[in-house]
DNA sequence: GAAAGAATAT
DNA sequence: TATATTCTTT
């Protein structure tokens, strides 16, 4: 309103000292007008911004962010000028407001022109009133007294709220991902399994966005197909009727695409670092190992959702063949979409079966997982057996 | 009209 | 590059 004023007086004294001054004048004019837009115009990326911010529930409310509002998406009922209870009016521009309520959100403040300091300051002392009644005596969150709030304050609250995407925060993301399988992830489900309150669909949306298209860009070739591009529902049927292994295509020349071919989330405790999201070989590794027990959609392509490929904790191969029978036990895994207690770990008969198989029918290729013994190995056990000699027609890559 | 997802902007 | 916003499609 005050630059609303100030614009407004503006013109008129240029108009009238325009009649006497034409050149020099218009010039002053002009930069009146530039700056008048510049904080004015609608069409103005900064003011459309934050008009949009408050209309759409962009923002992120932490009065919302009490345990008792599960009430979904907060679409349209925040404003977060209230987020700078009880600090001083000086820190709320350029501020990164950490909050770490249900879900350790941290969101970030920004006040992006003077403009919201002086919002900021304008609104504060109310902010503050309902805030710390709010957050210091745990008072629940009104809706109404926010929108009260968000209106006296006007949508002069020109900042932009901005999501921190945590690790835990992206965690938990991912994790809700995999609970919910490829057809279910989407941002409003993503967001009640989160629950993490002050998140809104929008936030939701675009990381999953991100995370899509990284993995797109992971898994670009193959895997890109399986992925549903559009929301047609031809491609997206296509996609569920043909679930993505959940491990990679093994075997003992296989190549992971990104050059790594099981991340170190498949050592406990190896936790990367936080900084690398997305790029790192460890991305996966953000996933808890556990995931993959709880995770109820094995036939989802782990890679693809972030989720470690087939793990191999004692650094045992697995037992899928590549052969027809392999290819059978593996669909047996992938039948049971929807199973959530999907073992990582193979039975010992299982194993005791596939290397029962694999050395009665030497002649097809090893089970995938199964490695070919050394020739040492077997001269070793060769010698063990009283043979000494080994024909001179055999050698080692016959042996293997 | 709402939501999802892609495209685009900040 | 990360996140928000806008646009299009369903």
């Amino acid at each position: 309103m005050l630059r609303r004023q100030t614009d407004k007086d503006e013109p008129d004294k240029l108009t009238s000292i325009d009649t006497q001054y034409s050149t020099p004048v218009l010039e002053t004019k002009q930069e009146a007008s530039s700056n008048s837009d510049k904080y004015q115009a609608p069409s103005t990326p900064q003011l459309k911004h934050g008009t949009r911010s408050l209309d759409d529930g962009d923002c992120l409310d932490p009065t919302t962010l009490s345990v008792e509002g599960e009430s979904g998406e907060q679409d349209g009922e925040s404003k977060s000028v209230d987020t700078t209870c009880c600090n001083s009016v000086a820190e709320t521009a350029n501020q990164t407001v950490q909050l770490q309520p249900l879900g350790q959100a941290a969101i970030k403040e920004e006040h992006e022109s003077a403009d919201a300091i002086l919002s900021a300051s304008k609104c504060l002392p109310r902010s503050l009133n309902k805030n710390c009644s709010n957050n210091c005596h745990g008072d629940a969150s009104e809706p109404n007294k926010a929108s009260t709030i968000r209106d006296s304050c006007g949508t002069k609250a020109n900042k932009k709220s901005k999501v921190d995407w945590t690790p835990e925060l992206h965690k938990k993301f991912v994790q809700a991902v995999e609970q919910l399988g490829v057809d279910q992830a989407i941002p409003s489900r993503i967001l009640e399994i989160m629950k993490v309150e002050g998140l809104t669909r929008h936030n939701i949306a675009s990381h999953l966005q991100k995370y899509r298209m990284h993995q797109r860009h992971i898994l670009p070739k193959e895997d890109d197909r399986r992925w549903p591009h559009s929301r047609d529902s031809s491609r997206r049927s296509h996609y569920l009727q043909n679930p993505v292994m959940a491990f990679p295509q093994y075997h003992s020349n296989y190549v992971h695409p990104s050059g790594h071919v099981y991340p170190a989330w498949m050592l406990p405790g190896s936790y990367p670092s936080p900084v690398q999201m997305w790029g790192s070989p460890y991305y996966s590794g953000w996933q808890p190992t556990e995931s993959c027990h709880w995770k109820p959609y094995s036939g989802m392509h782990a890679d693809a959702w972030g989720c470690p490929v087939m793990p191999s904790p004692h650094g045992s191969c697995l037992p899928f063949h590549q052969n027809a029978n392999g290819f059978q036990n593996a669909n047996e895994m992938h039948n049971r979409v929807g199973v959530p207690s999907f073992d990582i770990y193979p039975a010992e008969e299982m194993i005791d079966k596939v290397v029962k198989e694999a050395i009665s029918k030497p002649w097809l290729p090893l089970p995938l997982g199964l490695k070919p013994p050394s020739t040492e190995t077997v001269i070793n056990e060769l010698s063990k057996n009283g043979i000494n000699s080994i024909p001179s027609h055999i050698n080692g890559s016959h042996l293997c």
